[in-house]
RNA sequence: GCCCCGGUCGUAUAGCCCGGUCUAGUAUGGCAGGCUGUCGCCCUGCCGACGCGGGUUCAAAUCCCGCCCGGGGCGCCA
């Protein structure tokens, strides 16, 4: 051995094995780097020949050995002629799914065993922009003095817009699963905590089969006190939203090539469309809606299409949704509307929010009009009676808002393990 | 909740409409062997599948019914 000549150790998960009578290439992957084992017959110990023949594709080994000074193997980080090797953990023969994707599987298999059709650079360039949204989410969050809160995932009553929950049994009574942290948040709020955010879970027991419906998903959940109106709301919402696109795509720029994906992040501001004007937009596109009435699905990608063309932008707001649809605790705008803003990107709702009502003899008149008993709720509206500032937020659900990121089809994709009304496991 | 579609080797598919020549084809894979620079290695041989139940028929992967399991669309929403 001369000086020049190093001795690295590696670990890794077989991908390939080839071996051409007296030499065996080994390509071993991990979740940074690629290697490839070079092993000649003559060259090593007659026990680590033998080692190859005990070795099948995703078998988890470790090696040592010298590192090629110059590589021959292509599409490898890395080349080492190995002097020894260890079988960690041995893979059965045949894998239920090829992680390399050579013979592509279909989502319901690869969902079915998803720890091995995660062990891939592309499944985990996905999770790693996944976590880097959320990392600037919060870095651009408490920049911007907003203080992190955990706020319960179970709720002793069935409340907000009645969309279905998931009943859990809890000693000898029912609870349900939270389907959004929106009324907790408000009282922490009403608890002085002026600026906050809440990132975890939320359920939805709705047997939605869609590409952009989980029945358990993420959410980033912003609230924030002593607001003008909902324009303060969508502000914050438009420079988060900014400075997470940004950081995406300056620190994964490897990450989002692999996926094949350009972020285009608005340079001006994110644009706002309102009801009604929504109504005239999408008349053009032959859509007809009654004055008064939310828009569809289709409608949505309409507008995409539209805002697109007209303001190149990814992103919109819109802003004043006819206030019949909307839970009892947003605030009114002018009748029919409601201070109620959503954010949509290349066509998609991926979040929903705006002003609350703060007023207590407001809040209790709403519901009443929505045909809600004040009594299940007086565990929530109580606290208004004692202060409660101006307020708002919204509520970014990470999956969809990745989905649309990274142009995947299925949101599935941006979820490792997803659960939706088929699936629970694994 | 409503509507539509699908289920064939480990994986992905052909065959189904128009029943027989399907002893079910192909690719990839697995197993065994050969090959000293491969890199989606190559070459030879072998292995491996019609979701379940019933019906029609001389004959069913193929047609019909039921069940089970999936997928997608709508609605609702993040």
């Amino acid at each position: 051995m001369t000086p020049m000549e190093e001795i690295v150790k590696v670990h890794g998960w077989v991908r390939s094995i080839r071996q051409l009578g007296n030499i065996c290439f080994i390509v071993l992957w991990n979740w940074n780097q690629k290697i490839q084992l070079t092993i000649k017959r003559k060259e090593v110990p007659v026990e680590l020949w033998k080692l190859i023949d005990e070795l099948t594709p995703e078998s988890v080994i470790v090696a040592e050995g010298r590192k090629a000074e110059k590589k021959i193997a292509k599409d490898v980080d890395l080349e080492i002629f190995p002097s020894q090797i260890v079988l960690l953990s041995k893979a059965c023969t045949p894998l239920p799914l090829d992680p390399s994707e050579r013979v592509p599987a279909l989502l319901p298999t690869r969902l079915d065993n998803r720890p091995l059709d995660l062990r891939n650079e592309r499944r985990h360039a996905i999770f790693k922009i996944y976590a880097a949204l959320i990392y600037a989410f919060e870095e651009w969050l408490r920049k911007n003095g907003f203080i992190r809160v955990y706020t319960p995932s179970i709720i002793g009553a069935p409340s907000e817009s009645g969309a279905a929950v998931f009943p859990v049994k809890y000693f000898d009574r029912t609870v349900y699963l939270r389907q959004d942290p929106q009324l907790h948040r408000q009282l922490t709020i009403i608890a002085g905590f002026e600026r906050l955010y809440d990132i975890g879970p939320s359920w939805r027991a709705e047997k939605s089969h869609t590409t952009r419906h989980l029945c358990e998903y993420t959410v980033c959940a912003v609230e924030q006190a002593f607001i003008e109106d909902e324009i303060d709301v969508e502000k914050t919402e438009e420079n988060l939203v900014k400075y997470a696109l940004r950081k995406v795509k300056q620190k994964h720029s490897k990450e989002l090539e692999l996926l094949g994906v350009d972020i285009e992040i608005p340079r001006g501001s994110i644009p706002e469309l309102r009801f009604p004007e929504i109504y005239e937009i999408l008349k053009k596109f032959n859509k007809h809606i009654p004055y008064g009435e939310s828009y569809d699905d289709e409608s949505e990608r309409m507008l995409g299409e539209y805002v697109k063309k007209e303001y190149d932008s990814d992103l919109f707001f819109v802003n004043r949704f006819p206030y019949k649809d909307k839970p009892f605790y947003v605030m009114k705008a002018e009748p029919p509307w409601a201070r109620s803003v959503d954010l949509l990107y290349k066509g998609l709702e991926i979040s929903s929010g705006g002003q609350r009502e703060h007023r207590y003899e407001v809040l209790m008149k709403q519901i009443k009009e929505k045909g809600l008993d004040p009594k299940n709720l007086e565990w929530y509206t109580k606290f208004f009676k004692y202060g409660a500032p101006p307020h708002g937020g919204f509520a970014i659900g990470i999956e969809r808002m990745l989905m649309k990121m990274l142009n995947l089809k299925n949101i599935r994709e941006a979820i490792l393990f997803p659960r939706d009304p088929e699936r629970a496991l694994p």
